[in-house]
DNA sequence: ATTACTGTAATCTATTTAGTTACAGATTTG
DNA sequence: CAAATCTGTAACTAAATAGATTACAGTAAT
């Protein structure tokens, strides 16, 4: 995983903290620091994931589509995610090796299986949780 | 994490099976499919974390340290990771924000609990378990 | 009509990761 | 000791990925 998820959980937990306004991805882009076209970017995949809502033209702007007890940090991590968090770079071992030929397969059950073991945890606690934990 | 797992993962599968024998760099190479100086690169690192110990000159090479009954995944999975799973690009976020302000370092325990579910699943199996799933 | 927004494509830059070349040092073998 | 075969590393290049920027069409309020 990459910066995504950090920008994701900056962007819902601003959307969490203003329940019921419309905020603007340039108010959010000067809270994280980065350029608002990556916040709106960003918004548009959580959207495709049905965990925010916009709404265009003046006054527009982006809120949670549901309350944050009903986002498990686990959504933010499956809205978010490319590929594997472990290895994504998937190298082509040689077919005539015994062992390369069937290790992608190995590691991708091993990969699967640790993965299910983080997004259990990740299960555990929701965007109000992880909100609760700021002053 | 990225495909230096997989690799380490390869090497120490091949040095498994050739119990009690110097491997070669130019060897395991052949069998990633991958240059010669990466794989020295990784072995290079796995013998700092005390996984494997190697010998110069004619005939030399590599072999495991220990027997693969005593080496976790959750070993090489911490020998070759840098910095953490989840998000490793760090913002900068606006520190006159109260979310800029506290984010990263609430994150930052959310990534180390979600890690440690990870080692843990990492830790139930060994290298000999992974190496008997080849035929 | 103007202003303040979103949405998205296209493009550029920076960062990270992978690959390569080059060569010094170690060890065996003849 | 000389040749052959390895490791160990530094320095550099190339490719892949991520992040930033520009530009502009579309939407809604005033």
């Amino acid at each position: 995983m990459n910066g995504r998820f950090a920008i994701s959980m900056h962007i819902l937990t601003l959307l969490a903290k203003a329940k019921g306004e419309w905020v603007t991805s340039d108010f959010i882009a000067g809270s994280i620091n980065i350029n608002p076209v990556l916040v709106r970017k960003e918004i548009s995949n959580l959207r495709k994931k049905g965990l925010v809502v916009s709404r265009e033209g003046k006054n527009g702007g982006t809120m949670l589509a549901k309350p944050a007890t009903q986002v498990r940090v686990s959504d933010v991590f499956l809205a978010t995610r490319q590929g594997t968090v472990l290895g994504s770079a998937r190298n082509s071992p040689n077919p005539d090796c015994p062992v390369g030929r069937q290790i992608n397969r190995h590691l991708d059950s091993l990969y699967q299986e640790a993965e299910e073991a983080l997004i259990r945890n990740l299960g555990t606690s929701t965007l109000a949780d992880f909100v609760h934990r700021f002053d």
